[in-house]
DNA sequence: CTGTTAGCGCGTTCAA
DNA sequence: TTGAACGCGCTAACAG
């Protein structure tokens, strides 16, 4: 591998020198430059990452820690995150949280002690007070699907509770006034929010919250699966029901057709996310867009504006909004 | 942040030493062990990863090159990689190729410029020759989901062609002799030998393989979609479908049910990759068993053997399974 | 078993 | 505009 050495001594000019012209930044006559140029192409020359690192004390590093890699909902957002930040020759680690605090502090100490110029995080266990501390120290952060006053400013976020209104509202419009409710863990954030908003939507609607037409799920399609069975055994009536993300809905869809129901046709249902899946799925889900690869892409934006100076444009508001598809249906009188 | 230095003066020993006990192997007497592990803890000492791997020309990291982040397939992966890399404290650097040759290329380079110690790849449109050249430089590869003759040690793969077997293999145990095939893009490998095992299970029962039964998708939704509606439009006659892979059969299927069609009743449907989402579709679908996950964990294990020198078992063979669900059902007479 | 010393490759003063 | 020299924090001989 060649060094820097080796380029100052091809092109006849010094180390500094050298060191000029790769960070652009200093005054370099153009004679000299194209000499240095062209020993750099000669010699195939890739300066050494570790080296600039030790000796700039910046690793061109970004570290994203998310809830979990498998799944619909977090392959968009990394994506957009490679992406946007690659185009910049950043590069970025990995790390997962499991939605557990222990391993949360643990990844963002490991990210950290990597080396990373900056962080993403979408945690979920970690409390605030930890994230808000976290943020004081020298490693700049991003929050992404989570929202906490005193950082605002540092926080990529949607209201979900809205979502959850407007995913109610919608039945609520359509005529049922029976609405069960399969909710995320009530250890997420995200989950809670979204219960508030369908209740909001009842309570704005004069109808009351019935707790046993809400089953807590745990956010995959098994807890569809349980809370439908709960809901029938439950023995209360109920025209439609409103799932906290759109795995569930599917689990929860896949027990109906099964038992041999007609669906939206005995039963309607209205999702949350919008992963790629739900527009085809049977029937084609009705669902509340969740835009997590553009919240992703605004977090990678958002760093190399604040943290690496890069001179770009960062939109930041998001709103939940509703997709109207087929799985749920005007109430028959 | 303390230095080794500062760790060295407080526990009264050289800077050696201190990178000794960092260091494990070489022999320090317990006592001055204590001393500097106190030293350490007392000044919350952590290692620069930087210098570390200046000095040591090694960066305990390694990089993952997929073809994608979102979709279903490669979080799972993802997610075995990363903890399997994770458990013995080597970080991952991930970069996305998007099945294209130029990005594909680029992407090794940038990894490799990161300093990465190994490379994971998943990757289509890079040659064979490209690939064992690769192999032969400074940076030790694994291979996953591909064969090369030449460097089979340093391949992870499924039997391709066998899963392409099996598919068609189970149509044609439940009757089935007009069975329709929705490929996956010609220029990728794996779409290729699934539709060679396709036309020998076919050839094995003596039935001829007819193009005009079979589609080129584009291995998403859409592609059953578009395949779906090629079928229908040819004219031909046919009582199954086996797709090459699972995101194709959910979009074929949503066609037969927009059009109103039973599904199995009328038409039966093979898939392949068994992803998560496969167990909740309507119908339940039949698909080949893809242990993509179980791969990706290889890859790392193998790693962890081969390059970083762990004592780790890895074991080895993947072979195709069909999983029978609901989709695909007995020819009626 | 432990300390000294010389790099690893690059950024960045400070002079010239 | 350019060069010399030092330092970033750590590893790895080599000596003792």
């Amino acid at each position: 591998m060649a060094t820097i050495y080796d380029v100052s001594q091809l092109a006849g000019v010094s180390l500094a020198t050298v060191s000029r012209v790769m960070n652009k930044n200093a005054n370099v006559s153009e004679k000299t430059r194209q000499k240095v140029l062209a020993a750099m192409a000669q010699l195939d020359y890739k300066p050494n990452t570790f080296a600039q690192s030790l000796a700039s004390n910046c690793s061109n590093s970004v570290g994203v820690l998310v809830s979990q890699l498998d799944g619909p909902y977090y392959g968009p957002m990394m994506a957009e995150i490679e992406a946007s930040l690659r185009a910049e020759n950043k590069h970025v680690i990995i790390a997962v949280g499991h939605s557990n605090a222990a391993t949360e502090m643990d990844s963002v100490e490991f990210l950290i002690g990597r080396g990373c110029d900056a962080l993403i995080l979408d945690v979920e266990a970690v409390s605030d007070e930890y994230l808000i501390e976290l943020s004081q120290g020298p490693t700049p952060i991003v929050l992404i699907n989570r929202y906490i006053a005193q950082i605002s400013d540092r926080c990529i976020y949607l209201n979900n509770e809205l979502g959850g209104y407007l995913a109610t509202e919608h039945l609520l419009k359509l005529g049922h006034q029976e609405i069960a409710y399969i909710s995320g863990p009530k250890n997420k954030h995200d989950a809670c929010e979204r219960l508030d908003g369908h209740m909001r939507a009842l309570a704005e609607h004069g109808l009351a919250f019935d707790p046993q037409l809400c089953f807590e799920g745990n956010y995959k399609e098994e807890g569809g699966v349980d809370g439908m069975r709960y809901l029938f055994a439950s023995g209360k009536p109920f025209t439609a029901v409103v799932c906290a993300n759109d795995q569930m809905v599917s689990g929860a869809i896949s027990v109906c057709l099964e038992l041999g129901m007609k669906i939206p046709e005995q039963l309607s249902f209205v999702g949350y996310d919008n992963i790629p899946f739900a527009r085809y799925i049977s029937p084609k889900l009705t669902t509340i867009n969740n835009p997590i690869h553009e919240m992703g892409k605004m977090a990678a934006l958002w760093l190399l504006k604040n943290v690496f100076k890069n001179d770009i444009e960062v939109m930041s508001v998001f709103s939940p909004e509703l997709v109207a598809r087929e799985s749920a249906k005007q109430l028959a009188r």
